[in-house]
DNA sequence: AAAAAATACCCCTTCAGGGGTGATTTTTTA
DNA sequence: TAAAAAATCACCCCTGAAGGGGTATTTTTT
């Protein structure tokens, strides 16, 4: 673990005015260092493994390689650097496309500035952390939908097949004829609109069924 | 959207200290106000739909039904109502099952108390406020395994199986032979030591290696 | 009393999966 | 840079489970 009192920062922004401001904010109010600023990814990869930084703030729209496309190189160059996502955009699927490729936290850019210092520490402190707006969308989209077209029976066989349990090993564990678990599977691919178990757990999952 | 400035609270908490340190925390140093303070969920049951609140504060170790099952009746009572959860556990599946059942946060209980007046103002205006252990532990749940088994071909074919896809659409969609999927296939059971496509999606999901 | 859900059975076709074999190409590493 | 290893490609046989079709009784809910 580096020191954390004295962590090492690198920028990653295209706007000048947000990247100085960063810069100036970070060396000046809080106790870490940027040891470099880029306006690219591309410009930055050249230098960044020197820099040795701890924390990457990252924008994601940088002209030429994308934050998101950055990402995996980052972590590839840099394996145990923390990755602060900064950015406008704040859809699910590019909120959670950053995390799944190894972002440790996210914020939008409405962000107050002083959170960014806070974000920081909690990296540094092994913390994940999000603006409000984000972690509500991260929230969203691991809730389950309340309104299911599906029975009960139904939805414990559905979780049971996506489990990757037979016909035999349903019927077995609920106490039930092997042609009932069937029937069952016939109404739920029928209120599904699918033909195979694939395709019904990954309508269930889609529709956060399951 | 009830009146944001003056939410209406009540807290779910068996620890007596606890929930009247939140009770008079909250009514003291914030513009909220706890309409009712409950040591059990069986308790709370009968009253809450009265109390009408905007914000709960549930605990997860409660006596008689605990804080998970409790979510789902009470998003039923109260289909607006948010929820705060708090405790002392936080391994990921209980606050993943916290969340997918209808959580609107979560904090573990080493949180400072001012955190919590917080979390009500976010939650209240439609942020999903999470403790920056609780986010990291999200934020992991979410993250690919960066060291997967299977060859780029090998994950590329388990994700059309995800998809639902048969050896045949693969095959298509790869321009190779419908028996060279199959050889794939039964390369990635081996590795992934499992012997059909549910079983191999799930090992694969559980590894993050789709 | 009616509707919805859960239970159970039969026939038939298609596809998934187990077993085995072997060639060509790409990548790694010695 | 040549040898070894890994990845990709292709084919055959056989069995069992999945899925489509239909029918019907009992239990639970409304």
């Amino acid at each position: 673990m580096p020191n954390q009192e004295a962590a090492r920062i690198v920028i990653i922004e295209d706007d000048k005015t947000i990247r100085e401001g960063y810069h100036y904010l970070i060396d000046n109010t809080s106790p870490y260092t940027v040891v470099n600023a880029y306006p690219s990814f591309d410009v930055a990869k050249l230098k960044i493994a020197k820099d040795n930084p701890d924390v990457i703030i990252l924008d994601i729209q940088l002209p030429g390689t994308s934050g998101i496309d950055a990402l995996p190189q980052l972590k590839k160059m840099l394996p145990d650097v923390y990755i602060i996502m900064l950015t406008v955009y704040e859809t699910e699927k590019i909120i959670l496309d950053a995390l799944a490729n190894g972002a440790s936290g996210y914020f939008t850019k409405n962000t107050p500035s002083s959170k960014i210092i806070d974000a920081i520490k909690e990296v540094m402190h092994g913390g994940g952390p999000m603006s409000p707006d984000v972690s509500k969308k991260v929230i969203m989209s691991l809730q389950k939908n309340q309104h299911s077209p599906l029975t009960k029976r139904e939805t414990q066989i559905l979780e049971l097949i996506a489990e990757g349990k037979d016909r035999g090993q349903i019927a077995n564990q609920l106490f039930i004829d092997v042609e009932t678990v069937k029937t069952h599977v016939k109404n739920i691919y029928i209120k599904l609109d699918v033909n195979s178990k694939a395709d019904a757990i990954n309508v269930a999952r889609t529709n956060k069924l399951i």
